[in-house]
DNA sequence: CTAACTGCAAAGCCTTTGCATACCA
DNA sequence: TGGTATGCAAAGGCTTTGCAGTTAG
């Protein structure tokens, strides 16, 4: 939980909060930079742990080794990952049989659905 | 793609065509070192790669930082990640309609649906 | 016999952390 | 001013790779 507002702070959270879908920490750095002269990754990094444990950031992992982040509460929704620029997408899909059809031996808290191909820009080019 | 057969390889292959869901290279290196004395996990790792190469396994990630991998071209199914114990389980559920309402402007080549929660152990623990 | 495979240890990503400095309140 | 936040660099996990020794065929 952060206690106090700085330059970094706001400039990473103003990047999160238009983002378009999920970020990277190195594309949050490289945003937020051009907010705010300059953001160590170490920054970055905290601030999205701090932002995850008050619950204000969710994590998301894709099938690549980043941690992407997105800010919490928002509508549920799902992601898309361009096979080509690496680049994650908020996509919205009805997943209501989901939760119907998962087995009951097991106690399910939540969901992720993903789907992976090229997203508009790269299948234009 | 493999050119020779080694114990090892054999013995990794054994532990995956027997696996209840996706293995880790350290479970996997656990479990065929039960098999075959002893296992590098280089070696794991090599097996791993060469066989997602020759399209013989699949790599699955999940909510972890961890690799999973798993014998491709079988049913198509899902995975639930334990919260408790971490382990990976493959599960079925209905996916005709992920494709139907897919944003058309995305061009789609797969999915995943992965559920988080606890496994039937750790309900029971 | 020899090319492929293994094991070890070193190196490479991404992420986290320790510590001294900078800065909000 | 005082303690929180930042930046840097070092350290930590997982994974990959170089190299010398081993082994399948």
């Amino acid at each position: 939980m952060s206690k106090r507002s700085t330059r970094q702070k706001r400039a990473i959270d103003e990047v999160l909060a238009s983002a378009q879908g999920p970020l990277s920490a190195r594309e949050l750095q490289a945003e937020a930079a051009q907010i705010c002269s300059n953001v160590s990754l170490a920054t970055v990094y905290r601030v999205l742990r701090d932002g995850a444990e008050a619950g204000e950031l969710t994590l998301v992992r894709l099938d690549d080794t980043v941690a992407r982040y997105e800010v919490a509460n928002r509508h549920h929704h799902h992601h898309f990952l361009c096979n080509s620029c690496s680049r994650a997408f908020d996509i919205s899909l009805p997943c209501n049989l989901v939760a119907t059809y998962a087995p009951t031996d097991f106690e399910v808290t939540r969901h992720e659905i993903t789907l992976y191909g090229n997203c508009p820009d790269c299948v234009a080019t």
